[in-house]
DNA sequence: TAATTTACATACACGCTGTATGTAAAACGA
DNA sequence: TCGTTTTACATACAGCGTGTATGTAAATTA
């Protein structure tokens, strides 16, 4: 048989990650083998574990580029504001947002920290999505905006609050929890940890995060209407 | 072979089930085959499929008692408050200190939700420790204690949060993130979903909870005795 | 007491992961 | 350019784990 070149096998190897990212993110990591992988791929199980070491491997891959995905709309969204403030506001949205793409939701909220062992995950969502908050605190801390007792427990608090909320976003039944109602709610608790409420920037936030109805971002004066 | 009475087959069952609580609370759910349950239990792997359908089933049982001992720890935290807003930090820490047990901490946190699916997991959450946060949120916002835009939305944030905060504490490389660190963090940020500090409600913690700004370190005296 | 159900044990079929081996072409050095 | 080495897979095989079918003796029931 015809071997390939250097640059053919980087896209069967791409093409394999591509192949068991859909099929992962749709019906789970335990419920996918590598046989439903390889013919997908056109390959066979020997080019996958050419490409990656195991089963883990290949979903660590998987794994590794959503978190990417991911990152890079945080960041996105994040340097697009003006203040630091807004910038951790709008990178929570946009993380809500990325999180409960189909693509990302099953792999980053609900296999990954299964199949992966704890540390392994926790340095990959440290180098990706984890990053930026932690650093968006930092700062925020540094600069007097921000008070809390521990910039890692509110990082963790914060991480978990939106991935469980992503969740309930995705898989709501009927008119069940929306992205606008988690935001708007998440806004109210981060009210909670600024050092002191800033007046003018209210209006400013309100149309920058797009909830449509009602931001709580300086105080929690603002009320929803339905 | 002698066969068991029906008093015999309960226990029987029952010992299956701790067995394997213990084994998937310490090496995770795919681990652990069952083989291993049967042996470690002194039956065959017969007996485990003639009181469960399949291992998911066996798992299911096992994360419904896990559920049940958390919420109970919930409950009695919760019942032993003065008022409802007490009641709820109550349970929060409460959550937390059970969820962190090496017992649950695996099988509820991590494994539950890539195992079950998400409606079945849902509603055993639901009947379990869910609930009585959503409880808790209803009567505080129809007290007018509390102001949200959602209540489910903002159960699921409380609730993810906690969960990860919850991983964080257990697996804390050195000093990393304590328990009263997250119950503080947590504390600021539910002070901000208060409509209005009540001042005949709560005598000490009047002007800590009622804003974001200041320090919450009465609010979090008043739950963390420990 | 005879019929039936129960509470397991035993044996087997099947799928899936991982590994060892084979192979032909690409990459590489002289 | 030519021989050697490495690469990029395909093929074949071993082992484990779930689930299921079957057997069996005692407990339960009629």
């Amino acid at each position: 048989m015809a071997r390939a070149t250097k640059e053919q096998s980087e896209i069967t190897g791409r093409r394999i990650l591509e192949v068991a990212s859909a099929l992962f993110a749709d019906r789970g990591y335990a419920a996918v083998g590598l046989t439903e992988v390889a013919t997908l791929a056109e390959v066979t199980r020997g080019a996958i574990y050419h490409h990656y070491a195991s089963k883990q491997g290949l979903f660590q891959a998987v794994t590794a580029a959503a978190q990417q995905r991911v990152a890079d709309e945080v960041e996105r969204a994040a340097d697009s504001c003006p203040d630091d403030w807004q910038g951790l506001l709008a990178g929570c949205r946009a993380f809500l947002s990325a999180a409960v793409a189909d693509r990302n939701r099953r792999i980053l909220l609900i296999d990954a920290p299964a199949v992966l062992d704890w540390t392994t995950w926790r340095a990959q969502d440290g180098a990706a999505s984890g990053r930026h908050l932690v650093e968006a605190l930092t700062t925020l801390s540094a600069d007097g905006v921000l008070r809390v007792r521990s910039i890692e427990s509110t990082a963790a608090l914060l991480s978990g609050a939106m991935n469980e909320a992503a969740l309930h976003i995705a898989t709501a039944p009927d008119p069940g929890v929306t992205l606008d109602e988690v935001v708007d709610d998440l806004s109210r608790m981060l009210g909670a940890l600024r050092s002191s409420p800033v007046e003018d920037e209210v209006s400013g936030s309100v149309q920058d995060l797009g909830s449509g109805a009602v931001s709580v971002v300086g105080g929690q004066e603002v009320v929803a209407d339905q």
